[in-house]
DNA sequence: CGTGTGTTTGATGAATTTCAAAGCAGGTGG
DNA sequence: CCACCTGCTTTGAAATTCATCAAACACACG
């Protein structure tokens, strides 16, 4: 995962620069002045500390919030404790698109590291898309999205064994950090073995083994939060090999 | 799960007349004209035969569709031919959400037993929406609220042990049932124990010992298809025991 | 240098899968 | 109407994977 600084992505930077809307005003083209629109809705950016919750489960939806810096995760937390990371947000993807369907969030958003975000005003962005149809179908595209990537972690739960899990997971991380303009082959986890394990539906213990499996195999090079993508065809085979080939 | 006939709730029948878009058009009070212009977008509806295909993987994103009668599984295929269930639906609910992202279905829709759906025209749906922000703003929770759903899932993957997957698969499903005017006691499961084991990540023959241990308890009794819950506050406390409470 | 948090590795046991076989129900054709 | 398929379900026994328990290690920090 990158280190807490602003995504490197020139491209990305200019076409939406002073708002990390990323997500909302990219994928579609935006013409200048809608862009310049969007921007009214980011009427601040702020910071969020190492550890600290950006919102937990119960608070009143407000904001949605597009990731500048840093990285985060969402988890459940159950009455014994035990907690359920449900995902991790790198930057430049969303958090919130829970609490959209109870007014309500639903699960917590950890910073893993010192982080930054950009709230959304979630009424005023409604508002907004109502008046711009293109910012409407891409916040749909946005929710249906996020749909399929959980559908994808049930398959992932549902059919792979925990090396395999292991090898989807850096894959989808490492294809997500490369999309942000990140190296695909080198970079850092800001999570624990425990956090991984909570998200792949194993123990941290579990997951260390996978990580000794995947460095036996010549395949990638952890040590501590490093890693190295070695064989970058070879861990898709892994994932490939006993199920499916185009989580990716 | 319900026989192949329409809900028998008077109420959503009467509140919703021509359509079957319950999902869209009840849990937001529209008023009776924006209702008739939303049974525009209504321009037919039709059957699909058990075993058959309402979409597939890959088809282009037409229409959602909302389930009038019957049931589907939705699910994905690996290339080695095992197939992952990811849900379950039953009459008012919705089918394609996953695929306006991509404008492509990420997942096929097979009939359960002979069933009937009403499509919902996703360009035209749009359209409507713009000039409807109640509309809009219920599909946003629709959309929403699959993912809470699909977190639901993660959370009961990541934790749960079989039996207790087991019970809130039947408690989920009996609470649906009941919303939609069914018996929440006694219901026919529609699928096979592999579909239900293959969405609960476990093998069929997991499921089978499942219902035994839920047998032996006093529970439930099941013959084949046919559920009877004896003790619907056992099977909550089975499901909160260990972990989870609020998943209902 | 001690303390605390996170990681690694080993040994053991429990839960689930796999393999195998038998039972059951519904449908078809003789 | 019965016999016989075929597809689905149930149950048992063995094998495997993963979780648990336990201990040592690494590293950062006061």
């Amino acid at each position: 995962m990158p280190d807490a600084q602003a995504p490197p992505n020139r491209h990305l930077k200019a076409a939406c620069a002073n708002c990390s809307v990323l997500e909302l005003c990219l994928p579609l083209g935006l013409s200048v002045q809608e862009i310049e629109r969007l921007d009214t809705l980011i009427v601040q950016r702020f910071k969020v500390k190492k550890g600290a919750a950006l919102y937990r489960t119960g608070d009143p939806l407000r904001s949605l919030y597009a990731v500048r810096i840093g990285s985060f995760k969402t988890c459940m937390v159950s009455v014994d404790g035990r907690e359920q990371v449900t995902g991790f947000q790198i930057p430049g993807e969303m958090l919130g698109l829970d609490a959209i369907s109870g007014d309500t969030h639903t699960c917590s958003a950890l910073a893993l590291e010192d982080s930054e975000v950009c709230p959304i005003h979630f009424a005023h962005l409604e508002k907004l898309a109502q008046e711009l149809p293109s910012l409407q179908h891409n916040l749909n595209r946005i929710l249906s999205r996020e749909i399929v990537r959980d559908h994808d972690m049930l398959m992932m739960l549902g059919n792979m064994n925990s090396d395999e899990r292991l090898a989807a997971f850096l894959l989808n991380l490492s294809q997500r950090l490369s999309m942000r303009g990140y190296s695909s082959r080198d970079f850092i986890l800001k999570m624990r073995r425990e956090e991984i394990g909570s998200y792949l539906g194993l123990r941290l213990e579990t997951i260390c083994r996978g990580i000794a499996h995947l460095r036996d195999q010549g395949l990638v090079e952890i040590s501590g939060r490093e890693v190295k993508v070695l064989n970058m065809e070879g861990l898709k085979q892994l994932v490939a090999g006993c199920h499916r080939p185009d989580l990716l």
